[in-house]
DNA sequence: AAGAGGCCCTGATAGC
DNA sequence: TGCTATCAGGGCCTCT
């Protein structure tokens, strides 16, 4: 499900629903996701009090009160979702939300709090969670990441020097974690549609204006999907299993043989392959 | 060291 | 209806 601006709409779920809460009990079904999770895990967050949720890239970073730490990544298709006790929320006057529709199937861990619980669900299991016991461990675990697209160092002299000497074309470089942070598979076709770049074209050899559009749009295309609710993504929904707000808006992806939705374009748009992803382009108004 | 490719896994959809 | 093949938001690991 996740790329950055979609799990930045679960962080801001999470903070609203979760934050200052104790988890009460960790129940795992299954700890085999994409690293399998540990025998203390779950000994480790019990009676743990949730003191902030935080975002780097495509993970969350969910902080305790003993300034461990416990970051989860949702791979292809890790879902969270809250239940909200009914019966608490009653007791206390206070309103619950319509039960939202959990998955039968592949919800693996629940944290279980007082007033309710979160459920994790991955069908693929390419997601997982790690503790980290300090701030150290967690700093070194993003060590070799680069910057997100709205941090300073996400600048021209940066991507001059990043793309100098490297053979990749900019998609590869887009996807790639060591080089931008929280760029995934759709929004990467998507910044180069808007800034009228070949996906194919070598990284090295975009000029300034080239380098300089990346830049801009690669922020627009993220801080836009965050304020439209992290719309984009098939069967996207927040925590509470709400999808009516969400709206598909893209431009290029999934869109293979329509027309360009540029107004001055009569082009159609393109279905490559490129490290074995797929990439979606407009042939006619991006060189 | 950079880059290509395989692999982890289930489910939805397309094509026959 | 039911089979098989292909593809999907990601990233780690291995090999060259």
């Amino acid at each position: 499900m996740p790329e950055l601006p979609e799990v930045e709409i679960v962080r801001q779920s999470l903070t609203k629903n979760i934050k200052g809460k104790k988890i009460n009990k960790i129940l795992v079904r299954n700890r085999n996701l994409r690293f399998k999770l540990k025998p203390s895990f779950e000994e480790k967050l019990k009676n743990k009090i949730i003191t902030n949720i935080d975002r780097f890239s495509k993970y969350l970073i969910i902080e305790l009160e003993n300034k461990s730490y416990c970051i989860v990544h949702l791979g292809m298709s890790g879902t969270i979702h809250i239940i909200k006790n009914k019966k608490k929320s009653l007791f206390t006057n206070t309103s619950f939300y319509n039960s939202p529709k959990l998955p039968k199937k592949h919800n693996h861990i629940e944290f279980i709090f007082d007033d309710m619980k979160l459920i994790y669900n991955d069908p693929r299991r390419f997601g997982f969670f790690q503790l980290m016991r300090n701030i150290d461990e967690l700093n070194k675990k993003f060590d070799n990441f680069g910057p997100e697209p709205f941090s300073k160092k996400f600048n021209l002299e940066y991507l001059k020097s990043y793309f100098k000497k490297k053979k990749k074309d900019i998609k590869s470089f887009l996807l790639d974690q060591k080089f931008v942070s929280g760029i995934g598979n759709i929004y990467a076709s998507e910044i180069l549609f808007l800034s009228k770049i070949h996906p194919q074209s070598s990284a090295k050899n975009l000029n300034t204006t080239h380098c300089q559009k990346i830049i801009k749009n690669s922020k627009k295309i993220l801080i836009s999907a965050i304020k439209k609710g992290g719309s984009t993504i098939k069967d996207f929904k927040n925590i509470l299993g709400d999808t009516g707000k969400f709206q598909k808006e893209f431009k290029v992806y999934g869109r293979d043989k329509k027309n360009c939705k540029r107004l001055s374009c009569s082009g159609i748009i393109s279905k490559i392959t490129q490290a074995n992803r797929s990439t979606f382009y407009c042939k006619k108004c991006q060189k």
